[in-house]
DNA sequence: CGTCTATTTGAATGTACTCAAAAGCGGTGG
DNA sequence: CCACCGCTTTTGAGTACATTCAAATAGACG
């Protein structure tokens, strides 16, 4: 039941299984139904949740009522504001189930106490941070230098089978084109 | 001497005379001449800048000759690969002064050992990299909503007074646009 | 089935880029 | 200290990439 975390666990720690049997013990899971929110502007994040099925987005939604999609959250990632999340400060962003989602999740008291009990946790969730810090800087360097098609086919090989299961405008929206062009180019181009 | 360094410390944590102390004794300083370099990509990034006085950048060489410049960093920010520093990897960017620049630096080493005597300096790390964080983040939604024009005035909002120390290619590969257009755009709207 | 939203299509437009050449500026060596 | 060389910025013309607006079509959901 709890394989995919554990293997996700194991990516970046190695866990003794009694290790394995606190940080399991620690989680909670709910199912969260398509187009629900998890957590809106100005709330703090106060859990991180971990894609077991279905698919989550982190939108920005700015005061003219676009959406700026930050991230996707497929199966097997960690879906969470981290700014909010680490700092338990209020979220600029949204969360939402693009499909129906099943999660495990931790609190954030729950990952506090994890970390006094297993440290090493820390550790993992200090390298999760840094990942998705490494792959905002990435972003950036491809938003300068890569055109849209680019841009698409990147986003197809980070998220496997994704743009057959999440509207385009939400692709869209996360690789920064209009849905008009993404239809467009994907026609043009036999995408 | 250290006021500027000091006055940074006390935006996210309040310390104590002996705390500013020890930090400070654990401090060392150089001087970086115009153009040479900090990082270069495979190298491990082991000291954390606090920059005095001057500029420098961190980009991204690509294979193809181009640089794509990820973050600048004026008087009074902290320049480093994060990636790089807090997980002790190789670095995918270069670290290069724009100016002669005067830093503050701490080795990996050394703030190990003043996060062990003082561990508010943990918390003010965390929250420099979560700025840091929060900054990619940003950037990205401003990549995606903005045109290069906002772009522009955003970064002389973010750095007062920068534009006129640094070449304007320099700005133009921060803003993700090519040094031509920034030149006639400045022209044109008389920026 | 009907309604609402998403996608497609087309035409016109705008924003930013490329290429090329000229002008400006800064650092270096004679 | 000046002259020259190399790099940066400017200027102009032509082009490409992506957007907007609008209307038609297709899909999803109650």
């Amino acid at each position: 039941m709890f394989r995919t975390i554990l293997s996700n666990f194991s990516l970046h720690v190695s866990l003794s299984s009694q290790e394995k049997e606190i940080a399991v013990q620690a989680l909670q899971s709910k199912l969260i139904p398509k187009r629900s929110f998890l957590v809106r502007p100005g709330e703090i994040q106060r859990e991180i949740y971990f894609v077991v099925s279905g698919s989550m987005r982190m939108f920005y939604p700015e005061e003219s009522g676009q959406e700026y999609n930050i991230c996707l959250y497929p199966e097997n990632w960690w879906a969470c504001d981290v700014v909010s999340f680490f700092n338990q400060k209020p979220s600029l962003n949204t969360i939402q189930a693009l499909e129906d989602t099943q999660v495990y999740y931790y609190t954030f008291s729950a990952l506090e106490a994890l970390f006094i009990t297993v440290p090493k946790f820390e550790r993992f969730f200090r390298i999760l941070s840094q990942n998705g810090f490494e792959m905002y800087q990435k972003r950036i360097i491809s938003d300068h230098s890569k055109t849209a098609e680019e841009r698409y086919l990147d986003f197809r090989k980070l998220y496997p089978g994704l743009e057959q299961r999440i509207s385009q405008k939400h692709i869209a929206s996360f690789i920064g084109i209009t849905p008009v062009f993404l239809s467009m180019m994907r026609k043009a181009k036999n995408l």
